[in-house]
DNA sequence: CGTTCATATGTTTATTTGCTCATATATTAG
DNA sequence: CTAATATATGAGCAAATAAACATATGAACG
């Protein structure tokens, strides 16, 4: 193996161990968070933050081809994340919960406190 | 061009985009959620939430070779998520700020009560 | 100094993923 | 039914990326 180490730390890995959750979770929450890895998927939420739309008015608004958008409303779809629901030739997209709301509000704050910070260095 | 559209909605498009952030912010959103987005990551960052550890420790907690650790943590470093800390041989990792564990903390929220509004579908 | 332990890093490889292009499905109109 | 519009989907390709492997740096110790 690669690299055993000689050092203790036993005492210390024992106790975090028993506090991890299973493997399976942190796929869970990795499959999540990789949902808003995209800055695409991150406007198209955004936009359906401020309004239920249809693909075609998404479409417009990306700039992206309507196809592009139609593939990543499904991975949306797919993740609950947004919920569809047709009118006439339409389909209308937004967002499934408050929790897509939470999730992306926690990056923004995330992201304009550590401007702050950052500009102490 | 590929679907423009015909039927309206400028209106409501006008509205929306008065809305958006920058297009960069949702770049940066999205690099943000991507260092999440990694089962490994979100291992490493749990652990490291209940304890400083060094990279030693991780790499027996992790399963993975040294050097993938390494690697990951230095995105952690790279992104502030993680701060390193010298001593002697050894090098100690601890989590940034509170917001890590506030993210984190979203996405398991997130993942738990997920499940539960599914039981009733 | 040279050796050993702990960590970092450059390179390569295999996988994932987001897009484009072509095509399919669905709804409405004529 | 046929045509037109709106959306969805399958295939293929190019870019991103996580891990393996080899090697480099750095610290303590004889």
């Amino acid at each position: 193996m690669n690299g055993k180490p000689s050092h203790d730390h036993s005492g210390l890995l024992a106790q975090v161990r028993e506090k991890l959750p299973r493997e399976e979770l942190f796929r869970e929450l990795a499959g999540l968070y990789s949902i808003f890895a995209d800055p695409t998927r991150v406007k198209l939420l955004y936009a359906l933050w401020e309004s239920e739309m249809c693909v075609c008015a998404l479409t417009e608004l990306s700039g992206l081809s309507q196809s592009a958008v139609s593939h990543q409303l499904r991975t949306l779809r797919e993740s609950n994340l947004v919920k569809a629901r047709r009118e006439g030739k339409q389909v209308y997209y937004a967002l499934a919960d408050a929790h897509v709301r939470m999730i992306i509000e926690m990056g923004f704050e995330h992201l304009t406190e550590d401007r702050q910070e950052e500009t102490g260095r």
